[in-house]
DNA sequence: CGGAATCCTAATGGATACTG
DNA sequence: CAGTATCCATTAGGATTCCG
């Protein structure tokens, strides 16, 4: 059996096609609002921003810190054990480089895939 | 911009339903066969396990070797490069592994999610 | 401002049957 | 045995509108 293999409760929490971008953005800038991710990732939808930034939550990945005032103000940034992930984001991100040059040396440098 | 981050490279390879018990398998195992493979992971399909596989080895993350005799022989196995991902999924099983046990503790048991 | 609700489309995954 | 080919179901993602 391999269910002792836990790759993809890892895979979980990074799956979904704007989490690394959003995790980007929280851990270069500390602490962010909801419009200010909204600016930082223009094609991101309030939808998809809203989904994405709860899972995370979910997870205790980041924090979300609702300021109760009119007109509303919602913070988000890394919970202390969030910022646990940094080590994985980086080896994937290095792996990932990596990556990207060993698939220039097979297939050139059109492919971008 | 954010376009210097390659973590997404990295997720993109091992995305996909399947591929995380694939890799546990042929690692496990070294070298396997197709029908190997589908005895280990009943509940995949040929056309998933071939998919699957075959991005596998569009990144040349696996061998495929095909024997030319009748019944066809198709085994796979880790390519040298391949092997260089170990590393990358043992931190992931790791995280993984923590991560269940801190939703755990948040969440309470139940919670498989 | 920071969403929720609704509706719609595209991508992924699966069942089944057929083939060299 | 190791696949294709077709067709269908499920899910992820997106556009738009509305609301406290």
């Amino acid at each position: 059996m391999s269910n002792d293999c836990k790759v993809e409760t890892a895979l979980d929490i990074l799956v979904g096609k704007w989490k690394p971008v959003i995790l980007y953005h929280i851990l270069s800038n500390g602490i962010l609002r909801f419009s200010e991710l909204q600016r930082l990732i223009p094609d991101i939808t309030k939808k998809m921003l809203t989904s994405q930034l709860r899972e995370l939550e979910y997870h205790d990945i980041i924090n979300r810190k609702i300021y109760a005032q009119i007109p509303p103000k919602v913070e988000y940034s890394m919970t202390e054990y969030g910022k646990g992930l940094m080590p994985l984001l980086e080896s994937m991100h290095n792996w990932g480089l990596a990556h990207i040059e060993h698939l220039n040396e097979i297939y050139g440098e059109e492919e971008a895939k």
